[in-house]
DNA sequence: GAGGGAACGTTTTACGTATAACTTGCGGCG
DNA sequence: CGCCGCAAGTTATACGTAAAACGTTCCCTC
């Protein structure tokens, strides 16, 4: 098809051609060792125990060497009809996290000869244009990560085997979960924050619709429920610094003000350090300020965020072994991984209060 | 293949399994609508301008739409022997510019309806396993980002269209190129750092050997060159913010000591800035510290960093739309994009020395 | 009223691979 | 001697799609 482009030309086959040699195929490779295409799939596909002799086997080898033969996956999986290939959705790679969950979820589908495809989920809503279209590639099954739920329900259209991660164990049609144990992350923040004497509380929430944001909420609630104090919320519109830092100046604008601020994401609590710092108070002395997930951001301030660290690649790497197990007929455990709070420098006791007893 | 689960099973036709119900191909929208395949090739392909009535065609797409057809990509790209797909190769995604990068790419390739898989070259080297293989698709072209020396030669071997990105122009078999102006960022600084006043400098550098912080060091060594000031360099091991922290607490313990850093990377920035608040010194009043890049990490510190803005998103969007001219057989320009210093809060004139004249 | 197009389809083929089904030669065994 | 069975291949086929090549009608023009 490639050959139109200089009409006039004779067709004959010229030498003079080495930038736009075609591909070889396993045609040209038996032909080189003459042998039929039949033999050469049968020993580069491994499966040439007592079909072929050594001998042949080492000449398809070398043939296929020299010819610089690379299989047309195309067509292999055409012939197969499954192409261990699995789309991992995300809703934004330029957060750490999702990152971190695809490095997990490309080792160990590397360990089993498996590929990934990402899609970022346009806006973090619904898949806007067709993600199955979009990846290019035909799919085994599909990995999807904090995904809201309408976003979900056209995750479902495909057919295709499912493994959800961080999302509502109950809901959708998913072959299997990998969850983390979010409630108990908050939990412990909470007694952290009490313990050390904190009894005005603000929540800095995302105001994003999935189930782990929901969680948080909940949990923190509940945490509180029992003790002598109050957590006040306060929603941030984005997951980003910038919004953080305007949520937290009017959480830390009430009266009386809260002495910690409990904030959904890292980078919420950077934007509340800011914040606080705009406002003369400092972390920890005058306010504690807590994060969520454990971004390499939580280390790179000053002073060094408290947070729950999130196993990232772990789940990841869980959401691909659920889905390898599901593709192989194996029952699929749904693990919920642990959380664990990570003390560092932004927390500490609240401030003697002049006033209050 | 899967029937073998229950090996005494016999294999009769039972329509008691609604969920393993085989993907719809061409040929049953082709029986729904009482035409043939071809023609449903044509009317889906778009191309069936006085090939086919519109009735036809309205029957076609309606059976299409309520039998949920999906064309199959692998069948469609061994026809077509091209797959509207390219190969970008980065050396990690954790890290911010190439989460960008990748953003920019994708959202060109989502115009031109072309798809973007990712490999992310392991350890930032070689790369150890092969690319073509484990992106698990046929592809038409690769982009690479940032690749050392001999990773370049790996990806020479496909023999598919390249272009480089953030690479030495004059090196490797690229078809096109993407550059930016990382020389002039650095004078930038320089200049910056120099007119505030500053004369003894310390540099920061990466030892990773890519062409960008060749040229960031050369730059500045020749911006520092006619000036009465000097740069000190230091090597971090790392791209990471703990050994910019150690790198940076051996560059401030020299004596004299310099009254500003200059970072090959944000991420050594923050190392820095921590750095220099362990060794009881002030940002920017005692020393001044600049970063490079503009992660999303430099308005999360404080003080603000002070540094260059590449514009990684554009980066990956000329890539891609210069592989796409290279595929389409027009001639790709090579641009060179410039980069802006962005001043914050992390640079002031240096501290006045008490002794020096 | 013969012939030439349009208009509207259909039949057929090729893409490159994996594998089921078949061939062939040969040594061994009853 | 006849025949089985194994080793070492080969031949043939299917996967689902796109598109070239090939029919039909039917209408319009000369």
């Amino acid at each position: 098809m490639a050959s139109t482009r200089r009409p006039g030309t004779a067709d004959e086959p010229d030498a003079t051609a080495p930038s736009e040699r075609p591909r070889p195929t396993s045609r040209d490779v038996a032909r080189h060792a003459n042998v039929s295409q039949a033999t050469v799939s049968l020993v580069l596909g491994g499966k040439w125990q007592g079909r072929v002799s050594a001998r042949t086997a080492e000449t398809v080898r070398s043939a296929a060497r020299t010819l610089g033969y690379r299989p047309n996956l195309a067509a292999r999986s055409l012939r197969l009809g499954r192409t261990r290939t699995a789309l991992l959705v995300v809703p934004a790679l330029t957060h750490d996290y999702f990152a971190r969950v695809h490095a997990g979820a490309s080792r160990v589908a590397a360990e089993h000869d498996f590929g990934v495809v990402l899609y970022p989920s346009p806006e973090g809503t619904g898949p806007a244009v067709d993600p199955f279209g979009s990846a290019r590639a035909a799919l085994d099954g599909v990995i999807a990560s904090s995904m809201a739920p309408e976003a979900l329900a056209a995750l479902g259209e495909g057919g295709l085997p499912l493994v959800m991660l961080d999302t509502d164990p109950a809901g959708g049609r998913a072959a299997a979960t990998v969850n983390l144990d979010i409630a108990d992350g908050m939990r412990q923040v909470a007694g952290h924050l009490l313990g050390l004497g904190h009894r005005r509380l603000a929540h800095l929430a995302a105001a994003v619709d999935t189930w782990t944001f929901g969680v948080r909420a909940r949990a923190l609630e509940e945490a509180v429920a029992g003790e002598p104090a109050a957590a006040m919320r306060t929603e941030s519109s984005d997951l980003t610094v910038e919004a953080g830092l305007r949520a937290a100046t009017r959480a830390l604008s009430a009266e009386p003000r809260p002495t910690a601020v409990i904030c959904d994401d890292d980078l919420l609590a950077a934007g509340a350090c800011k914040a606080a710092r705009r406002l003369g108070l400092r972390v920890p002395e005058d306010v504690s300020v807590t994060g969520f997930d454990d971004l390499s951001l939580a280390t790179a301030l000053e002073p060094e965020l408290t947070t729950v660290r999130l196993p990232a690649e772990e789940v990841g790497a869980a959401g691909m072994r659920a889905l390898l197990d599901v593709l192989e007929g194996r029952t699929a455990g749904t693990p919920v991984l642990p959380v664990r709070l990570v003390q560092r420098d932004s927390t500490a006791e609240p401030p003697q209060p002049p006033e209050e007893r």
